[in-house]
DNA sequence: TTGATTTTTAG
DNA sequence: TAAAAATCA
């Protein structure tokens, strides 16, 4: 008899604990059949670069099946039995999927479908929940989650299982979005995932620790869409790095981190971690809406700030370094709460991720578990003079400012020669707006 | 992990 | 004058 393996965020076949257990289960020469759930629930209202990805990672992996992959529209919960019933499967495999949302659906799939649903690994190297502090509780500080972490460890990575797919009718996959034009997507897939991950190991892992904070030199690994997909696991990366790389390594335990804290709190994934700042005054109305624009769309007149914001409508991804930039602009400086930013780049991040994100955004509001202070407020022209020293990063993106030097890129309105045209105003003045954040700050905290 | 600003001090 | 240290949110 046949098994069902449900791919999720595991669009891999190396590595794939679930998927090789549904191929030891199918007894009697049976074969397994690897459907994709396409859940408009967990599409949501994504961008063209961030449904592009999917569809070509979903392509890719069809490839690999020989064209066997299945792919039906609807919910886990009537698509799969249903299925199951279609070919009379044995059992159906899949990885954990945690989130607000994850277990208490597969619950419902589990009590919808005739035959056990058997969950075996997930996108983790340590399954969030499986760490905690000496006393049982989770761990709510990064440092010692880490440690804990570390020393618990993880098996090595495993070779793909042989298997014989099932076929089944299909939903076509759908065709890509429109892109801008000119526009690059990372090659994805699980080939492509692992010869990514082979260039960065060997040519960019050496210089991470000292480069990966400068968006002008593409020195990070981009791995987050594979591990987004599931087209690595986080294991394979693991089980190439030494002792050198502990601060690749600690990046990794991050989202680790962040997955883990997201089990045990399943409200964060979209209400405040922290309620304590909930009191602050946030822009609303006809504001909010002028302010939220402006910011979506590279328009506030901070070169460090728009250049982010376009390469994430663009490319759907942006640098770390700017991410923390950007949300710190839009809750500190223009004051939208954090909610409205997350919202904005869960749908066009490529690597999109409710734990990743949330926790993203509210560590820059000060609201999450092991946050940065409220009070930290970034300076936008001091961030971009630090770490996009020559302007690079800013002319790649922001082409109206093609023309100026290093020396007033970050601050175009100090330039000698007047205010570049085509380029907006700042759209606030930082420090009147720092002033501002940090009285209001002072407010809540004396009000409580 | 991921600041900014002001003040002090070395050269 | 720039780096280091102290202080500030
Ligand atoms: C406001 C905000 C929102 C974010 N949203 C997301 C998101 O939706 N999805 C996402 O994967 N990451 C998110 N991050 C974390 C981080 O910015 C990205 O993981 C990273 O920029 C991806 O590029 P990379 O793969 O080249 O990173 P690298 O520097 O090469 O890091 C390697 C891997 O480590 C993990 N990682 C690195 N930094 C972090 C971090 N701070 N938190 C969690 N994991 C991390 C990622 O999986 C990443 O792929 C967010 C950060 C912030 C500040």
């Amino acid at each position: 008899m046949p098994t069902i393996h449900w791919f999720r965020r595991d669009l891999r076949l190396a590595d794939n604990p679930a998927l090789a257990l549904a191929a030891k289960s199918a007894t009697a020469d049976g074969d397994v059949l690897g459907v994709f759930v396409l859940d408009p629930a967990l599409l949501g209202p994504s961008g063209a670069p961030r449904l592009a990805v999917l569809f070509r990672t979903l392509r890719a992996l069809d490839d690999q099946l020989g064209g066997r992959l299945v792919v039906r529209h609807g919910k886990p919960a009537v698509v799969l039995p249903k299925l199951a019933k279609e070919i009379a499967a044995e059992s159906v495999h899949c990885a954990a999927d945690f989130g607000p949302y994850g277990h208490r659906r597969d619950d419902e799939v589990a009590e919808a479908l005739p035959v056990p649903l058997v969950h075996s690994g997930s996108a983790y190297a340590v399954d969030p929940g499986e760490v905690r502090k000496g006393n049982g509780t989770p761990f709510q500080v990064y440092s010692p989650f880490y440690r804990s972490w570390h020393d618990h460890g993880w098996s090595t990575p495993h070779r793909a299982p042989r298997v014989d797919w099932h076929g089944a009718e299909s939903d076509p996959i759908p065709d890509d979005p429109r892109l801008p034009d000119g526009l690059d997507l990372p090659a994805v897939g699980e080939a492509a995932a692992k010869k990514a991950w082979k260039t960065f190991k060997d040519k960019g892992l050496r210089d991470y620790a000292g480069s990966r904070d400068r968006p002008d030199l593409d020195a990070t690994s981009r791995m987050s869409v594979h591990l987004k997909w599931g087209t690595i696991h986080p294991r394979t990366l693991l089980a190439d790095l030494g002792p050198a790389d502990e601060v690749y390594r600690k990046e990794l335990a991050w989202r680790e981190f962040y997955a883990d804290v997201l089990f045990h709190r399943p409200d964060s994934a979209r209400a405040y971690y922290s309620a304590d700042l909930k009191g602050l005054h946030y822009a609303d109305g006809a504001e909010l809406s002028a302010r939220l624009s402006a910011w979506q769309h590279g328009q506030t007149g901070y070169p460090i700030v728009d250049a982010g914001m376009r390469q994430l409508l663009a490319e759907g991804w942006m640098h770390n370094r700017l991410r923390m930039i950007v949300a710190s602009f839009l809750v500190k400086d223009l004051h939208v709460e954090w909610t409205h930013g997350a919202r904005h780049f869960l749908a066009h991040l490529v690597d999109g991720d409710l734990a990743s994100n949330n926790h993203g955004w509210q560590w820059v509001a000060g609201t999450g578990t092991d946050a940065a202070p409220y009070f930290r407020i970034f300076n936008p022209i001091l961030q971009g003079k630090k770490f996009d020293p020559d302007g690079d990063y800013v002319r790649r993106w922001v082409p109206e400012l093609n023309h100026l030097p290093s020396r007033v890129i970050h601050e175009p309105w100090s330039d000698p020669n007047g205010a570049p045209a085509g380029y907006p105003e700042p759209i606030v003045d930082h420090f009147a707006e720092r002033d501002a954040a940090l009285a209001d700050y002072q407010r809540v905290k004396r009000s409580r």
